[in-house]
DNA sequence: GACGCCCGTGTAACCGGTTACGTAGACGTC
DNA sequence: GACGTCTACGTAACCGGTTACACGGGCGTC
């Protein structure tokens, strides 16, 4: 049941520990038959290193921690797909950690982190960068994702400003006059930066109208439930997110409007389902995001460290059948 | 930037490496005055414990290694929410690894946790569960999700077999007299036991044809449009996961053909996307899976044991507009 | 044959914590 | 005042690896 430990090994070949690590690493200076003896006493153990151990003594435990809010569905996989694929391709391992709620928690969560990764991927858009900052143990190299501008360390950002301009284009395009906002939670900064550049690039002579949101589906839903029995009239929605989205399609399909030639509806994020329920929206690359962020991470660490540079992820506006007739 | 060690805590108070270690855990037999000026050296020093060099000591890593085939999408993500949500709340960590195809990639995957984890969670549908047993490090609990029958350690499986009845039952309840199965991936286990438990309960009057397939939304899409050149006459489709069975509904759709009335479709596994696509399927929770897992493991890890008896999942039919009209 | 060099190997310190064990001092008891 | 007890604390060993440094022996050179 117990391990064997390297000195387990020595003691079987007949040799020092020095020449057991040695010889299990690959170093030139062992002599063939000794490597061989180390080599055949290690299988007969069937020792396998302690990376704990190793991770102590080499301060590098080929690890990084990811800390994420509590994203839902496909959101997360696609990240944690990006993020696993990069790292592991380049020899590193996934720690994770979800942050959830309360805000000492994710310090502490963060803190947990120092000795166990040799880098951190955090993501926080709720939080408040100097804050983070201030949880981080020093010297843990770290790499943000969609912070807040002006976060600490390197950040990748997806570009919300820019594809919210995009849907702010394409809904003026095809004539609408009154678009409604379903907006995403207050003090999360995608929701407020899509906002922004969605204000920011509509023509003055179109009417918007800002509804409260927090990203379910639920919330899409309801607000467009609850703005159906009012007398105010709009002929496009633009939710923060796809989730709201898809809850907005469902309320104005109960209410018996017709999706688009009455109403355009426009997301955000292209999860998978909007492909099948046709919305358009803008495609944030979750998958790349996270490989990019892994492979930035992982340069800084093996000391190919390009700078802080930041680094924004074009997303690409995908046009649909909410928005326009197929 | 070189974070503090516990020895420059103790310089700074003024007392021993021991007494820091006892005031910081907690000990009791410490003095009030000796703990505060401790913790206020700590405090100016930005001390956090060094979690390897614990680990090593307490030969404890409160962490968990999760080695995952290559899951897509929601099952992916739900999976792994259980399994953190359980984790963290029960103070483990999550290590993730991917076990990609190739055979001895993934040994050494297994081997990589040792001195980094205290437990294991394995899926491994789609390998020789006495393959699987070979390569783990002795000693490391092991808990295996979905994994053949027969395999190492604690096991918990979602009943396949009774899903794949009951969607049997309920395709001959309303009528079907030519059913065509389309399977998963040669030597997965979660596939063969579908059609295993498929095949077991299906009247004998019934004809069955079988397809190949891959769990890919393109395999059945693929596999039902070849189908629709020849003249074979079907009046359901039973898919060995949802994903292939949205494929066929595809497919059944670019040809014009009538879903349910002329042809009804059952898929496995309840993604999101099924109830929006108003798929009938077998819900499969794997957030509880996943969260049962863990708990079981971390039962196991704190001596809470509960022994090698296994657990079967059981899942749910829910019949959707794909077989009948709503 | 003395010297220097290189190769292969062993000894022991080190990474940063935890903790068994020993001990000094305060206190109580007879 | 000698002795036992208890409390608070320090010393050092230990977890399982890596590696700087020392060293012995074989070999080539003058």
């Amino acid at each position: 049941m117990a391990e064997a430990t390297i000195r387990d090994v020595a003691r079987r070949a007949a040799v020092s520990v020095a020449s057991v690590s040695r010889a299990l690493n690959g170093l030139s200076n062992v002599h063939p038959d000794t490597r061989a003896r180390v080599l055949a006493a290690a299988k007969d153990l069937g020792y396998v290193p302690h990376a704990g151990a190793r991770s102590l003594s080499l301060a590098r435990t080929h690890a990084i921690g990811v800390v994420l809010p509590d994203l839902h569905g496909e959101f997360f996989s696609e990240l944690v797909r990006g993020l696993d694929r990069e790292a592991s391709s380049r020899g590193y391992h996934l720690l994770l950690s979800n942050m959830h709620d309360a805000r000492d928690h994710a310090a502490q969560a963060l803190r947990a982190m120092r000795g166990r990764v040799d880098g951190l991927i955090v993501m926080a858009p709720h939080i408040d960068p100097a804050a983070v900052a201030a949880m981080l143990p020093a010297s843990l190299p770290t790499v943000m994702i969609n912070s807040p501008a002006g976060a600490a360390g390197t950040a990748l950002r997806v570009d919300n400003h820019g594809g919210a301009q995009a849907i702010a284009h394409h809904l003026a395009s095809i004539g609408c006059k009154r678009i409604v906002h379903i907006a995403g939670p207050e003090g999360n900064s995608d929701a407020t930066e899509r906002l922004d550049g969605f204000r920011a690039a509509l023509p003055s002579s179109i009417e918007l109208l800002v509804l409260p949101g927090d990203f379910t589906e639920q919330a899409g839903e309801q607000a467009v439930a609850a703005l159906l029995q009012t007398d105010v009239t709009f002929d496009a929605i633009f939710a923060a997110n796809d989730m709201m989205a898809l809850g907005a399609l469902q309320a104005l399909r109960a209410a018996g409007r017709d999706v688009p030639r009455e109403v355009a509806v426009a997301g955000f994020d292209d999860v998978p389902l909007a492909r099948y329920l046709s919305l358009t929206t803008i495609q944030v690359h979750m998958t790349e995001l996270g490989s990019r962020a892994a492979a930035r991470l992982v340069d800084i660490l093996d000391g190919r460290g390009s700078g802080p540079a930041d680094e924004l992820i074009p997303p690409a506006l995908v046009v649909r059948g909410t928005t326009v007739t197929e």
